[in-house]
DNA sequence: CGAAACGTTGACCGTTTTCAATTACAGTGG
DNA sequence: CCACTGTAATTGAAAACGGTCAACGTTTCG
């Protein structure tokens, strides 16, 4: 997240162009030749692989100080679609000129290569959240991935019926397993938010 | 692949280190503190991340010319076990080395960075066929990420009962699909490689 | 030659998916 | 201010599917 801004810094000014978009509305398309790497300035950004038979994975939501599609650098084309969730504005950061400041600055490179780094983290915590079979226990690691503070709770910008494919659930499980959680005192649900109760070992 | 041979270049001659591994050996433990990347010689090695569960998953298998734990540059530990599948051969490149030729090449943090970047691309791949729920659809979309070809076929390197935990499956299931598939004349079985037949529309 | 793996298949169980139906809201226009 | 409408939240019941346990043939390799 701050490592965006970082990266940003290292651009010469004039190299950003600044986009605004209205929900639904898409920055790129999957096939489309790759010209640039994106920062959410303020919306999210919701990107989406088409697959051959017809159906699609969100692979990511990218949230405001986010970046998405930063391998579009080193690929000819995106491989996903890009489309904003709510309304947004977006930074490009055009690929000639990020391959110009790596070459001339390696703090550039460091900093792209650890956003990169964190990206891939980040796409582990999922393949690891997947991996559990549970509804239960996956909707808790989903939690735990993004609760923050004391007890650790999350607001709750969108229905859940929006979140249950990104957890890889029907909506119908998820509410059922919300309500056992909730029942069994290891959730607590307010209108909105969500907090996890019963620390945690480990 | 070849990128990892185009980093090992950029590192002064002396701060490589070579390690033989038999089959089984761990390079490293999750939680150990982190202090190299690695790159694969000859066999392979497989990362596998432990969960709170008991559980575990499979994070990547790397293979001769591939690199291994690159995230680990910019992490204090490592987030996985690496074990050797087969006797393998890595090379270790230590962070301290790596981070200062990133430091003073640009071109290695550039070399980095793609490195980094094909793995995210890995991974979302790898996530892609963990987001299908049908155990055939699964395999069938494993497959198509890896078969050349044409007809778009595979070697199989290793027995199913070791790849069956990579695509997230247990291995009574991957052969009944395999016995499904190929009754329904989707992918064809020779002795130690499969194909796929079909012509998948685009 | 014999012991381990590997490959294969059947039966059963538990869980999620599906399909369906109902309730709770929030926004819209009369 | 209130029906009106569409989405979100719930809950039920049956069906589908993968996991698990188990048994057995086959290949591999010391």
């Amino acid at each position: 997240m701050e490592s965006a801004r970082l990266l940003i810094g290292m651009l010469p000014a004039g190299t950003l162009r600044e986009r605004r978009l209205q929900a639904g509305e898409a920055v790129f398309h999957q096939g489309d030749r790759a010209g640039a790497v994106f920062v959410v300035e303020s919306g999210r950004v919701r990107l989406v692989r088409n697959l051959e038979d017809g159906s699609w994975v969100v692979l990511h939501v990218a949230r405001a100080g986010e970046t998405f599609a930063e391998a579009a650098l080193f690929a000819s084309r995106y491989h996903c679609d890009a489309v904003a969730e709510t309304a947004a504005v977006v930074m490009t950061l055009p690929k000639v000129d990020l391959l110009a400041a790596m070459e001339t600055r390696p703090q550039a490179g460091l900093a792209f290569s650890r956003l990169l780094a964190s990206r891939v983290l980040d796409l582990r915590a999922q393949l690891e959240v997947r991996k559990l079979k549970s509804a239960p226990e996956r909707i808790l690691a989903w939690l735990r991935l993004r609760a923050a503070g004391d007890p650790p709770s999350l607001r709750l910008d969108r229905p859940w019926t929006a979140i249950a494919p990104e957890i890889g659930l029907t909506h119908e499980v998820i509410y059922r397993s919300l309500a056992t959680l909730e029942r069994e005192g290891r959730i607590s649900r307010q209108r909105g938010s969500i907090s996890l109760l019963r620390r945690e070992t480990r």
